[in-house]
DNA sequence: CCAGAATCTTGACACTTGTCAAGAACGAAT
DNA sequence: ATTCGTTCTTGACAAGTGTCAAGATTCTGG
């Protein structure tokens, strides 16, 4: 009986503490998130524990309480920043039904988000570079990179498909190609260049059945 | 005779300003060059001008003596970096005489600088993606950008032409390619994968056939 | 050789940084 | 209602930052 108890006693306890990393796990998000609206504006170099709190709802100690120090929250926002941005554009591959439907959708997403979501993308391109220099950061911007490849890849498998063909060019190559149009496209359109987000639109659309 | 004498001083007196305007420049350049070897080691996010100072042969001083602020001397890093790296497959590009030479010549200095200068590269892909923060980066950027643009398509015209062909994609298309893969080898190889410049390799090689 | 300009060194300044610790506020179980 | 563990705030600390100015040093023209 008395094993019943301790039994039942530590599942509670094991409930608890589920449910405790939970709320923990939970939290460390919502900084992540809070954190990123911070290094979005100001980049890696100019962001700082303080700066990131008070344009946030929470003051600069509960991000220590959080994270072991500034590389672990900034790990986190990394990690965080995956989830979001590597499905972008799976609605489009999985409802498109012709070559053209598949162009157009991928061309407005790629526009919109190069529109509305610069900040993000271009702390993505902050945070690779920083992973050239700082080793805490190779694993999961690596990662990060071998999921856009295959996001990539996921959309020109598609394309390709409905035209009954195949890709002419590795999942790398592709990723490269694109990945490189999209990041000089970025910094025309930070640097005012209004008609850059159009040519990026040109430049892909006649890519596209090229390489597909 | 007042007024030729007056003539003449002023031309001494202004070749001796040009003169030390050239000693001037010439000592902004060896700060510049100073500068850019801690850059390449840190990153720009962790670069201070003591630890410049430091790891070179000035004090701390000399650098606001020769520079108005930080931005200025790095800006001047950029514009001496740029002078450096555009011209690096000129030879190859100048001496080929066939298809395959400048192929084996391109992948010889591709990987003898993703080997050798691979702190440079960090560097540049770093002020690159600071640009996208800072304005005043911004026009320097472009322009080095536009540079490299101009750098492949010089290869690749003349690779197309050794084949009696022309580029099948523009420059935009083939400098972002280009550079992607460089980008991606670069950080691969600086997490130590011994096989990231070999796989570059070959993947140029499979690619230039299939572009030019 | 000497005066004045150019160059460089040094030390200080005001400020920001990451980190931490002491304790306040809070919530939940007894 | 009290106690205890979790969560958060606050303030302090040492170290590091860019900038500047006063003075030492070196160079140069007369």
């Amino acid at each position: 009986m008395a094993r019943q108890v301790t039994g039942a006693a530590r599942r509670v306890a094991d409930a608890a503490e589920v449910l405790r990393d939970e709320k923990f796990n939970a939290r460390r998000i919502e900084l992540a998130e809070a954190a990123l609206e911070t290094l979005g504006e100001l980049g890696f170099a100019r962001t700082s524990l303080r700066e990131i709190a008070q344009n946030s709802a929470f003051t600069h100690g509960v991000f220590h309480y959080y994270f072991s120090d500034k590389l672990d929250l900034i790990c986190c926002c990394v990690r965080h920043y995956k989830a979001k941005c590597v499905t972008r554009y799976d609605d489009v591959v999985a409802t498109a039904t012709s070559r053209d439907a598949l162009t157009e959708g991928f061309l407005a997403k790629l526009a919109a988000t190069l529109q509305s979501e610069a900040r993000m993308h271009r702390l993505w391109y902050d945070l690779r570079s920083q992973a050239m220099f700082e080793a805490a950061f190779r694993k999961d911007v690596l990662e990060i990179d071998k999921s856009l490849e295959a996001m990539i890849w996921r959309i020109a498998s598609r394309y390709a498909e409905l035209g009954n063909k195949r890709p002419a060019s590795s999942p790398a190559a592709l990723y490269a190609l694109f990945d490189g149009l999209f990041q000089s496209a970025l910094l025309k359109h930070l640097a005012g260049d209004k008609t850059a987000i159009a040519e990026l639109l040109d430049e892909v659309r006649r890519l596209l059945p090229t390489v597909c």
